[in-house]
RNA sequence: GGGUAGGUGGCAGAGCGGUCAAUUGCACCAGACUGUAAAUCUGGCCUCUUCGGAGUUCGGGGGUUCGAAUCCCUCCCUACCCA
């Protein structure tokens, strides 16, 4: 929890300008940016996932970005702790570790910490889903509120993949998931009494921009990307060794280009499709933000964000 | 000019005399989210509402009927076929 303690955030939605700022102010603070990134930890997923280019890695030392190859997994437990020791690493060598990104479950879990259980056990999944597509998933979710009545209340019947969590938890420690829920806001556990202390606060600054500004960033960088080479990489991607794992197959875009290349869609189509789900993408990162309430909003598109970005840091 | 098929909510597309403010999908808006998270799930989506309802909708106009998006007449428009 301390592991953090040093770090700085700039987080914000897709496509808003994150990247330049974050050099220029990793510049003028000594800073090393550690990627709060789900995607650019894929080696091979360059344009797709708005990789800083070797250039701007010549510029500021990144971490976390191409640590693992395509058809491997990660979960957010595994990217908490590489980013600690991330963290401490570049502490230890005098710099300030700068978080840049925008995968808002990941900031939220740098924010706020994970709770301490057990890790996902495949097998038991599969058998619960299996379990719920054979009985259906209100006889899981009624599984569920037998067990843990409170989390069961807040779950939705549909939303299987956190009902199957809730029941993995249960079965593998024998403790009901919310008994071990306790660091976060979420409503159901908001009593102040139930509530673990709040962790130590991290500075962090999100950008913004007016909604239509940025949609219009979004589409036209869609274009650029497409223009740049991306089925190109995807193409690569297909022909490696191994199938891309679950986690980098559903990268944004990609997952489309997988599709237009298997099944050979219409590219216009694919290329409008990208740009519909990653608008879609921006707008729940922005639901994050606006529940996060440590985030100090920045506009992007401020004549010295960087500055602003400071001075929400509390470095001026 | 003749023939055929059509014109339904932002789009696609059901409905074919009452149970229709109108199935569904997409888009859009909002919410959720603690080991798949660039994923997944939920709610809303004609207007007004004291949330009980109320008022306008299914190309335009006119009819039939207790009652029409659904039937008839007419006009306009679209697609394809024959000229």
């Amino acid at each position: 929890m301390s592991a953090f303690t040093n770090a700085l955030v700039l987080t914000g939605p897709t496509a808003c300008g994150k990247t330049a700022l974050a050099l220029d102010l990793a510049e003028r603070i000594g800073g090393e940016i550690v990627a709060l990134d789900s995607m650019t930890v894929y080696r091979g997923m360059d344009i797709g996932t708005a990789k800083p280019s070797a250039a701007e890695r010549a510029r500021v030392r990144h971490h976390l970005i191409d640590v693992l190859d395509p058809w491997e997994s990660l979960t957010v437990a595994w990217w908490l702790e590489r980013a600690g020791a991330a963290c401490a690493e570049i502490t230890a060598r005098g710099k300030r570790p700068i978080f840049v990104g925008g995968t808002p479950f990941y900031l939220k879990a740098l924010l706020h910490g994970l709770f301490d259980g057990p890790p996902a056990d495949a097998e038991l999944r599969r058998t619960l889903e299996g379990d719920a597509a054979r009985d259906g998933v209100a006889a899981l979710h009624a599984r569920l509120a037998g067990v843990d009545p409170k989390t069961a209340t807040r779950l939705h019947p549909n939303d299987v993949r956190r009902v199957v969590r809730a029941l993995e938890v249960h079965a593998l420690t024998g403790k009901p998931i919310s008994a071990w829920q306790q660091t976060w806001d979420t409503p159901a556990f908001a009593d102040p009494a139930e509530s673990a202390p709040p962790p130590a606060r991290v500075p962090a600054a999100v950008l913004t921009l007016p909604r239509e500004v940025l949609y219009d960033r979004i589409n036209r960088r869609v274009g650029v990307m497409l223009e740049a080479g991306w089925p190109d990489e995807v193409r690569r991607l297909r022909e490696l060794p191994h199938a891309l794992s679950r986690e980098a197959r559903q990268a944004l875009g990609y997952r489309e280009l997988l599709e237009y290349l298997e099944n050979g869609g219409d590219r216009g189509e694919t290329a409008e499709l990208i740009r519909t789900h990653t608008r879609q993408f921006a707008k729940r990162q922005l639901t994050w933000f606006r529940h996060l309430p440590s985030l100090v909003p920045v506009p992007a598109d401020a004549g010295d964000a960087a500055g602003l970005v400071l001075g929400a840091w509390g470095i001026i």
